[in-house]
DNA sequence: GCGGGACCTATCGAAAATGACATGTCGAAA
DNA sequence: TTTCGACATGTCATTTTCGATAGGTCCCGC
C-alpha cells in the first residue's frame, strides 16, 4: 500500500499527470524513499481513481491526464501519515552490501568502500546544489518550510555516510599495517 | 535477486538452518538492510541448493537441515558484491512518511517527528549494547573488525537521526511561535 | 517537411513478496 | 504427565513489483 500512498502524497502537493508523478519518483523518491517504475504508476492511479481517492481535473495534449487528491484521499493519506507501524521494515541493496562486507577479504572490501564514497559524494554534492536553490529562492523572514526540513536529513545522512566511509577505509588500512602474524600483536595490553 | 544474496552472504559466514536465518532476518537485517519472512526464505533456500550454491552439510532433530556454501555460492555471492549497481534503489516506509511531512500541519507533523524520536532512541540504546557487548569480547589488539566497522555505520546513522529529529521539532516549535501574519516578519532584511 | 527527442499512457507475463494456514517435534516446567 | 513455548519446515492464493513491449503525439531544429 505504500505506493499508493506516496502518490497520495505528491498529489497532496500538486496535482500531477502520471508522467508527472512517475519523473518525480525517478528524480527524487527512488533514491531515498521509494522506488516504482510507470507500469506500477498508471494501473495504480486508475484503481486509486476507481476508489474514488483522486480524480481527473483537467485532459490535456497527447492523452495527458492531471489527477488531484479528493477530499477522502486526504483523510485517507492523513490516517496514514499518523499511523506508522511500529516494526519499521526496510529494503536497501546498498546497506545489505554493507553488512556482507565481511565476507570480502580487507582488499576487496576496501576496494568497494571507495566505490560507495564515490557514488556518494557526487549524489551528496548534487542534493546541496538543489537546497542551495532552493534556500536562495526562500523567503528568509518565514521559517524552514517542512520540505526544507527533510531535505537536511538527506544533507545529513549523506555526510555522514561520506565521513563513515573514510574512516572505515582507515582502520582497514591500519588493520592491514598491524597483521595477526606480527609477533608484537600478541603482546598483552 | 536480493535475498539470494542476502541468504548466501549469512551462509557465507557460518552454516545455518532455514530457521536460524529467518531468526537473523528478524534480529538484524530486516532493521536495516533487507527483510524476508520464513516463508520466502525455506522455498529460496531449496531453489539455491538446486543450483548448487549452498548444500545440506547435517541434518538434525525436528528436520533441521543445516546448509552451508558452496565454492560455486562463494563465487557468485563475491560477484555480487564487487559489482553494485550504479543507481541506488531504496525502499523504506519510514523515509516516505518523512518525504511526504509536509502534507501535515506543523503539530501533527511534531507529533509524528516526537513518535519517530522516540521509536529512534530506543532501537540506539538497542544497538549501542549490543556493540558495547561486542567490543568487550574482542580482542583489543586486533584491529577492528569488518562487521564492527558496520555497526558503526548503524550506530552513526542512529544518532543522526536523532539530532535531526531533534532539530527539526525546534524549528516546527520556532516557525509556530512566530507566524506569518506577525507585521515584523514582513520586513526587508 | 521530416527526423528525433521529450511527452504520455498502456499492457502483460514473470518474478518477488505477503499473510494466512498447515503440521509436526522436542524439551522443560508445572 | 501434560501442556506450552520454542524449534522447524512447508504451501498457496493474492498482491506487488519488474522489465519489456507497445503505440501514439507534440514540438523544435535543420
Amino acid at each position: 500500500m505504500s505506493l499508493r500512498y506516496a502518490l497520495l502524497g505528491l498529489l497532496a502537493e500538486e496535482p500531477a499527470s502520471g508522467y508527472d508523478l512517475t519523473k518525480k519518483f525517478e528524480r527524487v523518491l527512488q533514491r531515498y524513499a521509494w522506488h516504482a517504475q510507470h507500469s506500477q504508476i498508471y494501473p495504480e492511479l486508475n484503481r486509486m481513481s476507481d476508489d474514488g481517492l483522486i480524480a481527473v481535473v483537467a485532459e490535456g495534449a497527447r492523452g495527458r491526464r492531471t489527477y488531484a487528491i479528493t477530499d477522502a484521499g486526504r483523510a485517507d493519506l492523513r490516517h496514514w501519515m499518523v499511523n506508522p507501524p511500529d516494526v519499521i521494515v526496510v529494503r536497501n541493496e546498498f546497506v545489505l552490501r554493507l553488512f556482507l562486507l565481511s565476507t570480502l577479504d580487507p582488499t576487496e572490501a576496501r576496494r568497494l568502500l571507495e566505490l560507495v564514497a564515490a557514488a556518494n559524494a557526487k549524489q551528496l554534492d548534487e542534493l546541496r546544489a538543489n537546497v542551495a536553490a532552493f534556500d536562495a529562492a526562500a523567503d528568509p523572514s518565514a521559517g524552514l518550510p517542512l520540505q526544507r526540513l527533510v531535505a537536511e536529513f538527506g544533507l545529513r545522512s549523506f555526510q555522514i555516510l561520506a565521513e563513515w566511509a573514510g574512516w572505515a577505509i582507515e582502520r582497514i588500512d591500519q588493520t592491514e599495517k598491524m597483521p595477526t602474524t606480527d609477533p608484537d600483536a600478541l603482546k598483552p595490553k
